[in-house]
RNA sequence: GGGUUCGUAGCCUAGCCUGGUAGGGCGAUGGUCUCCAAAACCAUCGAUCGUCGGUUCAAAUCCGAUCGGGCCCA
């Protein structure tokens, strides 16, 4: 794969994303300084993410703002496919959600597709993903969402009330627009082939536009949605979307759940995490201190440095600061570590404890099938 | 239901026709080098060849059955 080309798919991120190119690929939308300013305002807040173009493009986000100036309410809905256990990437979104639930004061659905994962992962039973959906479900409920206004699919437990939606929706999807949209081939086991319907529901699941914060992989399954939503009668749903989160040993890809080492687990102890990024981060450092002092780091490939910017430090002048010290070469690569290191384990200590709590919380959560 | 094809270490795969206890790539691990990471170099671990049975002195390699995956047809 040369330098200029990448792969962003649902089930699979390769590459060095160039993400304005994403963005005419797919046909979204960049978040303009004028949408920007309009959150803003409406928000009375300018969050780091948006600011820092961590959520750089969307679909319509500014019919749901406009709508909602109007008085016209809307919904929020966002997810997970349980293949794992939950890692600090996942957070980013639902991070996000929170806030602009806070924000508008609406209500929010967190879709669990323990089905879709079986499909799709030869080596997960079933069993496997439903038990990673009620431990993800934990990750989420941790962040401290209000359970009066917050409800959790899991979409083998929540089929009855998804089932009549997505058929819906599935009668309005060909064969050929799926394997379109994704690239299904004869081999493709048909539970994918209808999944995309299921990952649809949610988005009707009130009567009221929705407002979906995801990465940007998972943008082909609304645009499908997107395209059906009239012919059923429904709102097209708007998205927002985040850009990938790279994995600690480098760029070319996503966090992946299933690689061991390029991962922090929310579940990870000091130590661990400590270990992991010292030993694994791929860092924009020179290969001495003499050169590095001399030339300075490249914060913009340094995977420490990324992780600071999108997640771990909202401070701007803190991490204006922390990238002019790195590129300056007064920084190191091994202190940026450290300090990476401590902001992770900050965060987690206190996540950890919520995480446990949340297991007491959890029945509250879930959606009960009317 | 019929046909066809495949099943070798975590992954990809050579070997099978011309039977003599398996070779490579990626990955992983350790080391050197680095403030770390990467790169580079060195080293190491790892499969008894889907399963069961048969033929043979000897089978991943031949035969049969069975399980599993793929494709085609019905």
């Amino acid at each position: 794969m040369s330098a200029d080309e990448f792969i962003v798919t649902p089930w699979h991120v390769e590459g060095d994303i160039d993400y304005d190119k994403l963005i005419e690929k797919f046909g979204t939308q960049k978040i303009s300084p004028e949408l920007l300013e309009k959150i803003k305002t409406m928000t009375s807040e300018d969050h780091f993410m948006l600011r820092r173009g961590i959520f750089f493009s969307h679909r319509e986000m500014n019919r749901i703002l406009e709508d909602y100036e109007k008085g016209k309410e809307f919904f929020l809905y966002t997810g997970r496919g349980p293949s794992g256990h939950t890692h600090i990437g996942h957070l980013v979104p639902w991070v996000f959600a929170k806030w602009l639930q806070e924000k508008f004061d609406v209500n929010l659905y967190f879709q669990l597709t323990d089905d879709e994962k079986f499909f799709s992962k030869s080596n997960l039973t079933l069993e496997e993903t439903n038990k990673f959906a009620y431990e993800n479900a934990l990750d989420f409920i941790a962040l401290g969402f209000n359970p009066e206004k917050t409800k959790i699919i899991i979409n083998t437990k929540n089929i009855q009330t998804l089932y009549p939606i997505a058929a819906q929706v599935a009668k309005k999807i060909n064969f050929s627009n799926t394997k379109a949209t994704f690239g299904f081939t004869n081999e493709t086991n048909i539970g994918m082939i209808f999944y995309t319907s299921l990952q649809s529901a949610p988005c009707f699941i009130e009567d009221k536009p929705v407002l979906i914060p995801l990465g940007v992989d998972q943008d082909p399954h609304f645009r499908l949605t997107r395209d059906i939503a009239q012919k059923i009668g429904k709102h097209k749903p708007a998205l927002i979307h985040n850009i990938m989160i790279p994995a600690l040993t480098g760029p070319g890809g996503k966090m992946s759940a299933s690689e061991e080492k390029g991962t922090i687990y929310t579940t990870d102890s000091p130590d661990v995490v400590k270990k992991k990024i010292n030993k694994y981060a791929f860092s924009g450092g020179q290969p001495d201190i003499e050169q590095h002092r001399k030339l300075g780091g490249n914060p913009d490939i340094d995977v420490s440095y990324q992780y600071l910017r999108i997640f771990f430090e909202p401070d701007d002048s803190k991490l204006k600061k922390i990238y002019e010290d790195y590129k300056s070469g007064k920084l190191l690569s091994g202190e940026l570590k450290a300090i990476l290191i401590e902001k992770i384990n900050e965060f987690l200590k206190t996540h950890q404890e919520k995480r446990e709590k949340a297991k007491q919380q959890i029945e509250q959560f879930l959606l009960e099938n009317k």
